[in-house]
DNA sequence: CAAATTCAAAATGTATACATTATACGTTGG
DNA sequence: CCAACGTATAATGTATACATTTTGAATTTG
């Protein structure tokens, strides 16, 4: 709800409405609050409960900045570290997601290219650095959610997005490394507008 | 606890004993353990409830990684971000520390040297980029808690600090970048031996 | 005797009830 | 008329009660 917009940022999160909403008790809600809270989705405040968290500019520029630093490391290690097999999984949905652009159904797109970064640092094979990148993706989520970008944009993040996994299947890291920093920086710009 | 070793990895939490050794009901009780669960220290395990996270030698290599990485980043945005004044507190904080390596004061030396490491990453002005950095050295507390090194080691981690220092005084991004990766290489190889 | 089964004890998951604290509105005094 | 106070309402924080599931051991059976 939250990441789709339904809970506006810096609203409160009133308990008992939700919970009639959800049909669940307060007790288990309370227990999902305190996750997002952790996940720095929403704000907690003492005696005052859960409001949806608010992000300004520079917070995304400053996960953005992260995810980047986060995404590079996991494609010196994916060069390292993946099979070839997980490798071509990779491929196949780089392939599923140029269909997706060419239909131009930018939901698909857009999810499909979600889970290639995903699936990129999944070849890490490094726990963590999956974790905390999944946190930040699902944070970024809700403001690249609303970032549509124009064609000639889109074009350039799939040509991106080519020789990204072009690179991979070379297991040239330096390559790997410098499109997908190319590619998170971009991604900064397309937002910027619609942040500040 | 868990950092402290009371509850041992793997263990199993039962919410009964644990209530009245606090003196807390369940309710607050289990909120904590989901926010203890999304900081990576407990496991939840469906009509199981909560255990000890226990980390292998491989987690703790790849969060080590990960940490690395994510003080370099650090680092480097600190030299370009942080104003004198707050340089000057890491400063004197690494004073400190020093009258505690020289007293061989252990305890304080090792929580200064967190703090430190803490404010340099502060110093990047990056929340985002804290709180995971947070989070990370919070989980690792249980392991460097055990990781005591030698004399010769403990030397050569001051002159480590020493240098990162100084680096950072002259805003000399890419000395203070060697100078952290430096030191968290050799922070792995200090505590190899007790994980693995 | 071993394996399966059943049943009881205890754990987790959920709902509800109670206590405490914040909030908003009406009232009163200056 | 405005400000300050007090009270009522409603929110959060906590405890307890109930339902369901797991677990372990004793018992039964092949």
């Amino acid at each position: 709800m939250i990441i789709e917009g339904e809970l506006e940022p810096g609203k409160r999160i009133y308990e008992g409405p939700l919970c009639e909403r959800l049909g669940v008790s307060r007790t288990p809600l309370r227990e999902a609050l305190r996750y997002l809270a952790s996940e720095g989705l929403v704000e907690l405040t003492p005696q005052r409960g859960a409001s949806v968290r608010r992000f300004s500019a520079k917070d995304i520029q400053d996960m953005l900045v992260l995810i980047r630093t986060l995404e590079e490391l996991a494609g010196r290690l994916a060069c390292a570290e993946a099979s070839d097999e997980e490798i071509a999984e990779v491929r196949k949905l780089h392939d599923d997601m140029l269909d997706y652009y060419r239909e131009e159904n930018r939901l698909d797109y857009y999810k499909t290219n979600q889970r290639i970064h995903s699936s990129i640092v999944a070849l890490s094979h490094n726990e963590s650095l999956i974790q905390v990148h999944a946190s930040l993706q699902s944070k970024l989520k809700r403001v690249r959610f609303i970032g549509h970008e124009g064609r000639e944009k889109w074009a350039a993040a799939v040509a991106e997005h080519e020789s990204m996994i072009k690179a991979l299947e070379g297991r040239d890291a330096p390559a790997l490394v410098s499109a997908l920093s190319e590619h998170l920086e971009h991604a900064w710009e397309r937002v910027r507008d619609v942040v500040s």
